[in-house]
RNA sequence: GGAGAGGUGGCCGAGUCAGGUUGAAGGCGUACGACUGGAACUCGUAUGUGCGUGAAAGCGUACCGAGGGUUCGAAUCCCUCCUUCUCCGCCA
């Protein structure tokens, strides 16, 4: 959420800014709620003025046996009158953040221009492309034939883009989950295990409501989310907080499966483990000092690419364009690895930084000590990495020609000294 | 799920059972100043957040778990909800 003051002091430039993400919004009305609150508090409160000198000064009256009962009448037609203004105020104010709930967070100048993922730019790379000597398989049939992933019982027993680990492939999953815990723990994340399922306000902290309501699993019920990411619970670990900045950078890391539902993705990924309605991933999640955003988002890349430089597995780094950036995020880079079997890259890690967007919507902020002003914190986080997607790249591109998987060296430990799987 | 007791400022803790100048006593903590060679102790002063207004100082307003109600006036009375603790039941 960006605001408002903001908004109406650098409005050309927010404006600008929107249009650049391909994004509506009326500012107009925005604009013009704003100056009805200001109209509504303003009328209020001067009646609450008067109300307050009169009720400090009734007992007084009453004391030197004054007239109260002309005042009282008076008075509580005051009272009504603040009651109807107080009503329209909330009303206001409610259709103003509920504008600015929907309204995009401003891009970051260094993010190419562009209309969609065909304008992502390349920022890096690491590693070559392997150089297999065989006709490289795609991960669903490696897993099926060596008995990894059962995807029709995972079908059965919850539907379509479930499946279910068995066996090496569950022990994989489990490994690959606890290497990269232990990595990103051994780089200064502290290591948090929070709810699988959050409530409305938990989602709307960290942006996936109000606009992406479609997007999420919901326990109608009890009013809770399952959550897309544990960016949800662990970013929201710390709403409406006021933290030391002593305490600054704050970093997690998070174990969490994560529930999509994938709306608007019919007919797409429908073979294999790439798109799953539920998968694995560890997060990363920092809160930092706003002057320190932009550096911390460039380690925060860094330690999601180390996962895959320890893995031994080729990857490219792309910048996202305007026009494929999230809603929350200013800056984000995505980590594409390479799938020999599928010869393509596919995102495995999103990193992004949110700036104030997030601290605003979930209220999480920060004092200085020599400072009395309280300032929101940056956000960030990344995955490190998504799980699922990792399993799918050790698979492919570590496989054998004899349809065996060589186990990536930094794994052997995570598998009681498995070099070989299948 | 049942019964009971609580939720007050950074923390502890009065005030609620007699509604009125209570943003809220007192203590602790913290900051600054005085004292000191330096420190402890002691003394003094200060110490919430949002919003509105203002160049600023300031002024105004709201907030005592959340929301609603009664009243001229609510931390205090009434209702609903959330949450914490204790006991019972159930359960991995």
């Amino acid at each position: 959420m960006l605001d408002i003051k903001y908004i109406i002091t650098n409005l050309d430039l927010v404006k600008e800014k929107t249009a650049r993400r391909g994004a509506e919004f009326d500012f107009d009305t925005l604009l013009a709620l704003d100056e009805e609150r200001k109209k509504l508090i303003l009328e209020g409160e001067e009646l609450k003025q008067k109300r307050n000198e009169f009720s400090k000064s009734f007992p007084l009256i009453k004391k030197q046996g004054g007239d109260v009962e002309t005042a009282q009448k008076e008075m509580k037609q005051v009272s009504e009158r603040i009651a109807a203004l107080d009503k329209e105020l909330a009303d206001v104010q409610e259709r103003q953040r509920g504008m600015l709930l929907t309204l995009p967070n401003l891009v970051d100048d260094s993010i190419p221009v562009g209309k969609s993922e065909e304008d992502n730019t390349l920022y890096r790379d690491w590693g070559v492309k392997p150089s297999l000597a065989f006709e490289p398989k795609a991960h669903w049939d490696i897993a099926e034939s060596l008995g990894l992933v059962d995807f029709e019982r995972g079908t059965k027993v919850a539907g379509a883009r479930f499946s279910a680990y068995k066996g090496m492939g569950a022990k994989l999953e489990r490994a690959l989950i606890n290497f990269m815990l232990d990595t990103q723990s051994s780089r200064g994340y502290t290591e948090v295990m929070t709810p699988f399922l959050v409530n409305a306000a938990s989602m709307t902290g960290t942006g996936q409501l109000p606009k992406f309501e479609e997007d999420a699993f919901k326990c109608e019920r009890d009013g809770l989310y399952l959550i897309p990411t544990a960016e949800v619970p662990v970013t929201n670990l710390y709403a409406g907080e006021i933290l030391d900045e002593a305490d600054l950078p704050i970093k997690h890391c998070a174990y969490s499966p994560c529930f999509r539902r994938e709306a608007g993705s019919h007919g797409k990924d429908v073979r294999g483990l790439i798109r799953q309605h539920q998968f694995n991933k560890v997060e990363l999640v920092k809160f930092v000092k706003p002057e320190e955003g932009w550096k911390e988002l460039e380690l925060l890349l860094s330690d999601a690419e180390n996962i895959l430089q320890l893995l031994g597995i080729h990857y490219r780094v792309m910048t996202l364009s305007t026009g494929d950036i999230g809603f929350t995020s200013a800056k984000t880079y995505d980590i594409e690895v390479w799938l020999p079997g599928q010869d393509c890259y596919r995102e495995i890690s999103s990193c992004s930084c949110f700036m104030d967007f997030q601290a605003r919507r979930a209220n999480i902020r920060y004092r200085k000590p020599g400072d009395k002003r309280l300032d929101f914190v940056y956000t960030l986080n990344g995955s490190g990495l998504a799980v699922g997607r990792t399993f799918v790249a050790v698979l492919e591109n570590y496989q054998l020609p004899d349809g065996r998987i060589s186990v990536p060296e930094v794994l052997r430990p995570y598998l009681g000294g498995a070099e070989i799987i299948g």
